[in-house]
DNA sequence: TGAGTGATCGTA
DNA sequence: ACGATCACTCAC
């Protein structure tokens, strides 16, 4: 298996570039057991302050502070008392962007069977063991979890683009943006 | 369809 | 200081 990780020019380009060519890349997480490997199949993108699905349209805040970071820095909160949302923050600085990972499978690598599917974001935070810790870490630092700059087998072939989930509070202009993609 | 759960943010 | 809200999930 190919260990190098993306660069950080990948995630400093526009978040609707990086969310669908983050689908089939491979993430590895360090365990106490030994590696597991997962790879995406969910993102969703928010772009911005005039975006009003993004939490950033309501300005610089302490929790959405590290979206004005430029890309390539994890951004993470708590929901619904229960939930670690895993976003990567995209793009230039001061251009806040994020990117949230939606959707995971773990496969065998030595196989390449997959074997669980980890649908929705706060059971891919659950799998991936994220916690408030991460927030602000460079993706490139952070020891335990690695993104890797392949794609898993025959994965990029088939992306779907739907509109975003939870955000019924944003107009329609927003709420109907096709940011949502998916690996089918 | 609604309960669970707690950080965050706007209003005082 | 308080209350409403929330990029969700699971059981019913």
């Amino acid at each position: 298996m190919n260990q190098s990780s993306l660069s950080i020019s990948f995630f400093r380009q526009d978040v609707l570039e990086v969310a669908p060519q983050l689908l089939g890349k491979i993430v590895q997480l360090k365990t106490k057991a030994g590696n597991r490997y997962f790879f995406i199949t969910e993102t969703e993108a928010y772009c911005g302050e005039e975006d009003m699905g993004c939490h950033c349209s309501k300005g610089r805040t302490t929790r959405t502070e590290i979206m004005y970071h430029a890309g390539g820095v994890y951004y993470v909160y708590l929901i619904y008392g229960m939930y670690w949302m895993l976003n990567i923050v995209t793009g230039k600085i001061n251009q806040p962007q994020a990117v949230l990972i939606r959707g995971i499978k773990e496969f065998d690598v030595t196989t390449g069977k997959v074997f669980a599917n980890y649908n929705g974001p706060g059971k891919t935070g659950k799998v991936l063991g994220i916690n408030k810790s991460l927030y602000g870490t460079p993706v490139l630092q952070d020891n335990r979890i690695k993104i890797l700059s392949h794609n898993f087998q025959g994965s990029t072939d088939k992306i779907k683009t739907a509109p975003r989930v939870g955000i019924d509070y944003a107009e329609d202009e927003w709420k109907n943006k096709p940011w949502r993609f998916i690996l089918s």
